[in-house]
DNA sequence: GTGTAATCGAGACGGTACGTCGAGTCTTGTG
DNA sequence: CACAAGACTCGACGTACCGTCTCGATTACAC
């Protein structure tokens, strides 16, 4: 993301712009206000009309940009997130950086209720594919592509078997953080993150078992 | 579920049941109405002015049962799923079992949409506490209970350490199985839940790596 | 009019009444608080939602029972003039009786400013070919029977000509009256309709004139 | 009206004008645009925009030189009408030059539906004063200043009393004409103007009545 | 020619009302 | 009592139009 806050085509940079420009105070107090209100209460309770009123902007300048509330909740997820998808440095051992880029994510999406906002989208998406597209072109494939390295980085260092299924890997670890994020059973803590990473890299089997098998 | 229909509380047995009995047939005609229209559009889409319509039904009846939509939807996919949740036998090793346990478990899920439904419920359990408190009783509970035996057997086997963490465990198989169900960014394939359980339980990390620690 | 509060379609009278039936409070109330609020602002100013608002009704129940804003003002009228409708006696001269008739009409009509209200109709009227019908139905032709009578009696007195075309005269005096109240040129005083009521019965033109024509 | 184009204030002569002087074209084609639609559709179905974009010009450019719909729909009819406001020559009776003066107005009212916007401008100024007054200034005091000294010469001849009442005369005849055109409950045709024109010139009494009154 | 000033097209903006839809409740008569 | 029918309240929806505004680009007259 190397412009994090293009969250809107923009038109050829060459066209010649012609009428008034989009205001940057409506778009930026329409995130801001969508961030206040989506955290606190949730996607669906909330209304475009009270996100307008908040904002103090039309409803229509919210329609012109995001067609849905769900579009907007990814812009405003974005919107609060600036800056966070950054990588991971070489620490030496898989399980340090796996621990380096879980836990600032654990703590960020515990400190306000993103669970719920992330809910409704992807309920969302699994109802809308159009949307489902954006969710996962915006949303999901970045987190992957930004813990993919370390797995690449773990085989080069011969941690991790050379054919080792990336993509599995993958869901094993984020699954289950987002697991307990969604279903709330039990708390996403820094503990279960460790015990999490422990388990998904050395396995649950006893060592002489393995060796047996 | 030795009861599995009783959606709905019952009276204490003892009290005398006076006026117009429940209508059997009017209850079984809004679980399928709702099935039906639930799988073949989500939950938020679907009305319950439609639900009733197809179940020839007045929207009261309904609503004398069911507090909510997502009430229904729960109870709905209780009605499709009976007979479902049965116990898994001893085979003699846990992946035999996980196997045992995931693959019917992936068979049915990716059977219809129901992973539409499930996010759904999911988002509103994150906005709605009463509701999450049943929705994690009648359906993350019991899909956890019906695993956590075979864990329990494995210890005694020896087959994992006595210290496990099952909850961990349980987040790792069922988090990445709910994340292909509910993402939909990879296939939630007979394959994956191979790769997954081996993963699960050897570890990724190579065996000299382990031995090396 | 036998039924003057049958604003609104009933269905056969032999039909069994299923559902609810409808609430005649909400009737009721909807067509007092449009009363106030559109003789107050007029048509165009006042919105559904401050009907609404006023009856301490839902605007949903409002669209039930009439598609626009028009019609509702349409049976507002009525409502207000319930027992208005009356048949002019045999005062043994047409003079007397369209000052009968005219005399109360314009006190009723400039009381309140029902010209505002009539013009927006009107002006309604003129570009729904639908609402035209009703509006003649309800409002132009009922006061059009009202008066024919008049001039059928003065044709058996022989006080004017047996081939007397009755709509041209209606026009000449209703389209007097209607023009002073619509246009605002000039007041709509009792005066004026004596004025105009003679200078219709006897024309402008000197007696003289007239012997010669 | 000597300037009859000249719609909107302009400045004083002697003022200098500086900076791009106004559009010409521009003016015309708001006034051509605004004509096809508004006859085409009425005043109130017809939005700025339309009339924008079907001109080709700006709305800021419309709103620079007619504050409102209506404002700018008088000049619409003005600009249609240019040259109709002509004075009837002395034809030698009263008759004779009301069928002159009716007649034109008659069938180029009837040509297209100028009801329809008529109707609107009516509604409107009977809810907005500042309006009003332009109308009556605009359309209704020119057509009956363009009357009046039909009845001037009238009196003079010797056709009509003196003490006439000329503005209940013509309330009288435009009275009819224009509850005509605006109900639409009964043509506006020739031989309706022929008719109201004979009585409301001889009455309706019979001439025996008359004398023995 | 070079300001200066008002115009223009384009189009985004805040605001208000629209007419509709769905959730969930209530009120009838019937079984 | 349960139930079908269906009217009801409430609140949000997404759209449309109004009248205003901010741009950059023109187009005249004054200097």
């Amino acid at each position: 993301m190397s412009d994090q806050e293009a969250e809107v085509d923009e038109p050829a940079a060459g066209a010649v712009r012609r009428g008034r420009p989009r205001s940057e105070k409506a778009r930026v107090a329409i995130l801001e206000a969508g961030g206040k209100l989506l955290l606190a209460d949730g996607l669906e309770p909330v209304s475009m009309d009270a996100i307008a009123e908040r904002a103090a902007v039309s409803k229509a300048t919210i329609y012109r940009w995001w067609p849905t509330k769900e579009t907007l909740a990814l812009d405003v997820l974005f919107h609060e997130w600036v800056g966070d998808e950054l990588t991971v440095a070489d620490l030496g051992s898989l399980r340090a950086e796996l621990l380096a880029l879980f836990m600032p994510w654990v703590e960020r999406v515990s400190a306000r209720p993103y669970g719920r906002v992330i809910g409704a989208l992807i309920a969302k998406a699994r109802s809308d594919s159009a949307f489902s597209e954006e969710y996962d072109r915006r949303l999901v494939q970045p987190r992957r592509e930004q813990a993919r390295p370390l797995f690449v980085r773990a085989i080069e260092r011969g941690e991790i078997a050379a054919d080792t299924d990336i993509d599995v890997a993958l869901d094993l670890f984020y699954g289950a953080l987002y697991h307990r994020l969604l279903q709330g059973h039990l708390a996403l803590s820094d503990e279960f993150v460790v015990a999490l990473v422990d388990m998904g890299l050395n396995g649950m089997m006893s060592r002489q078992d393995k060796a047996a098998a």
